[in-house]
RNA sequence: GGGCCCGUAGCUCAGCGGCAGAGCAGGGGACUUUUAAUCCUCGUGUCCUGGGUUCGAAUCCCAGCGGGCCCUCCA
């Protein structure tokens, strides 16, 4: 955790941490890194005692551009309009779309103990009239804008180009305007057809003011001018914008040139890649962060951008991999170790704080915390898919005593974290399948004295079987036993006669959960089907 | 073309000047009732390559090679 820290310790003075998006649409799982680590900035600033204020900003002015999110009949009329004047198309009740978006993740941030002091819109401080004294400099200051956008960025636009975009009065879009006059008061401005490819102009041009919301800055501006007006003092920004000649250079160009104030400390982060590349939508599940919160818990997901050092990517491949698992296991780990038990292997440097940033609540007593009963996140994946197990009661015993209501709270939550891991994402081998259809091929390779076990198990249930997992399970043992059978070979055989591999959940709950002819009968088939391939290695290639 | 990040065990990564490490996976073993639990045990891998600095380099410097992402709203 010593990134956060290191920072926090490496400034002076009341600091405000701000971040903005635009609510376009989806929120990728990837983009909650971004707010995570300026959660933690923020925790690790007031740990640290700096006074903090952190700030998120909604840029619900900038123009709708996604397409796709729009209901056929809704793209020529919408398309380049301010996202905040764009009808919420879900219907759902909100003021607009962006407000449906911004609704959507802030919700998100939530439920991951991200609470910014202050959310803020920048439709709302348009028309306020707080943009205004940033857009006046920046129109006097045209040229030096062109020349900024030229010397940093190699972006040329023409000498009568005005860094600001016009609400068309007529159509209102603002992805379509562009300004070529100014006189001091008013701006000349056309709405163009052709300026985008992905919205169109109505044609409209004349003289407007530009102040009290009738015009916005672009991005790189917009940015610049958010720093001064919120007096931002750490700004952190993922790598596409830190790139040289990219939006954070010329943003800082921008402040320092043109709006004169020193630009935020820059604290540039990697991005999450799934199975090694760049997370799509489009291209796999679990992209999309609603998703991925179905699945990994809050401290969980927390843990997952937490723990690398922000400049590094990480590499997470959810998709028919343990990784998810192991996530769980590593924040039990850290917890086991802040709570001062006894873990395997080496510990990262700082890992109690590493645990104590993970928690949704920045207020919980991290050494309560970590001392809590959490069940192992295989087990449970195991324990869910035996039919007839009472997960709870397993759980108690596992722990020795009854849970507590927080206990119960995280045991739930793995429960249905488990699940839809098993339904999405888990290898096949995480899987438990009862194979009813026919005796797995691996059966053949039992040994005799399992062989003649399993016969002797099917004669002592045919004439009545087993009630209750816990009978079954005496019953298993009582037989190996009779038979001189180690149990672990007993077990093995069983695993092998009815899931086709050499373990599994506890044998005598399985068998409970089936119909007792056709365990019966599975256990003569499989103690048979070994007597037959006995000295018979064709068999074996065949199978 | 430019920028940033990364190349260490099968996988994920730590170590960042002083005898190559951990977790997971895998192998072996223990356990007559938490048997995918738990416990014990097993790691020589061109630390991407080639130079250089140094008594000493996985670690610092230079040059390459490979991979990833970005440079347009995006994280």
């Amino acid at each position: 955790m010593e990134w956060a820290d290191d920072l926090a310790a490496s400034v002076s003075g009341p600091q405000v941490v701000n971040d903005s998006k635009t609510p376009s649409g989806t929120v990728h799982v990837g983009s909650l890194r971004g707010p995570v680590i300026l959660d933690v900035i923020a925790r690790a600033l007031r740990a640290a005692g700096r006074e903090t204020m952190f700030l998120y900003g909604v840029d619900d002015l900038d123009p709708m551009d996604a397409q796709a999110l729009l209901t056929p009949d809704a793209v020529e009329r919408e398309m380049g309009r301010p996202l905040a004047h764009v009808p919420d198309q879900a219907g759902d009740g909100h003021a607009s779309y962006a407000r449906h978006h911004a609704g959507l993740f802030i919700e998100t941030f939530a439920r991951l103990g991200i609470h910014p002091d202050r959310y803020y819109w920048m439709s709302e401080h348009y028309a306020a009239g707080d943009m205004d004294p940033y857009i006046r400099v920046a129109l006097d200051r045209a040229a030096l804008v062109r020349e900024i956008y030229r010397r940093v960025a190699n972006v040329r636009h023409p000498d009568t180009w005005h860094p600001v975009s016009v609400i068309c009065e007529t159509c209102g879009r603002v992805g379509t305007t562009i300004v070529t006059n100014w006189d001091g008061e008013r701006v000349f401005y056309e709405c163009r057809p052709d300026l985008v490819e992905w919205a169109h102009g109505c044609g409209t041009s004349g003289w407007t003011s530009p102040f009290g919301g009738r015009a916005k800055l672009p991005w790189n501006l917009e940015w610049a001018a958010q720093w001064s007006l919120f007096g931002v003092t750490i700004e952190p920004n993922g790598k596409d914008l830190a790139t040289a000649g990219g939006s954070r250079d010329r943003s800082e160009a921008i402040a320092r040139e043109v709006f004169e104030r020193e630009p935020p400390l820059n604290f540039p982060y990697e991005f999450l890649n799934i199975g090694g590349r760049k997370m799509s939508t489009s291209k796999g599940r679990g992209a999309s962060a609603q998703q991925m919160v179905e699945v990994v818990p809050p401290e969980q997901l927390r843990l997952l951008f937490l723990r690398p050092k922000p400049n590094q990517a990480i590499e997470f491949d959810p998709d028919g991999t343990d990784a998810i698992p192991r996530l769980f296991d590593e924040f039990d780990r850290l917890a086991a170790a802040t709570a001062g038990k006894p873990v395997k292997g080496e510990l990262p440097p700082g890992f109690a704080a590493v645990f104590r940033y993970s928690l949704v609540d920045p207020a919980a007593d991290a050494a309560a915390e970590a001392a809590r009963f959490r069940p192992a996140f295989g087990h449970l994946a195991v324990l869910t898919q035996v039919p007839g197990v009472d997960v709870a009661a397993t759980m108690r015993a596992e722990k020795g005593s009854g849970l507590d209501t927080r206990e119960t709270e995280i045991l739930d939550e793995r429960i249905r974290s488990a699940g839809a891991w098993l339904a999405a994402y888990a290898p096949e081998s995480a899987r438990l399948v009862v194979r009813h259809d026919a005796l797995p091929d691996a059966a053949a390779d039992l040994g005799l004295p399992q062989r003649q076990f399993l016969a002797a198990l099917a004669d002592r249930i045919a004439g009545g079987a087993p009630s209750g997992g816990e009978a079954w399970q005496a019953a298993i043992f009582e037989v190996a036993g009779s038979m001189g059978t180690q149990p672990r070979g007993a077990f093995e055989a069983l695993y092998q006669a009815f899931l086709g591999r050499p373990n599994g959940p506890r044998a005598g709950w399985l068998l409970a959960s089936l119909e007792p002819a056709f365990v019966v009968g599975r256990l003569r088939e499989a103690a048979a089907s070994g007597t037959l391939a006995a000295g018979e290695d064709a068999t074996e290639e065949a199978g």
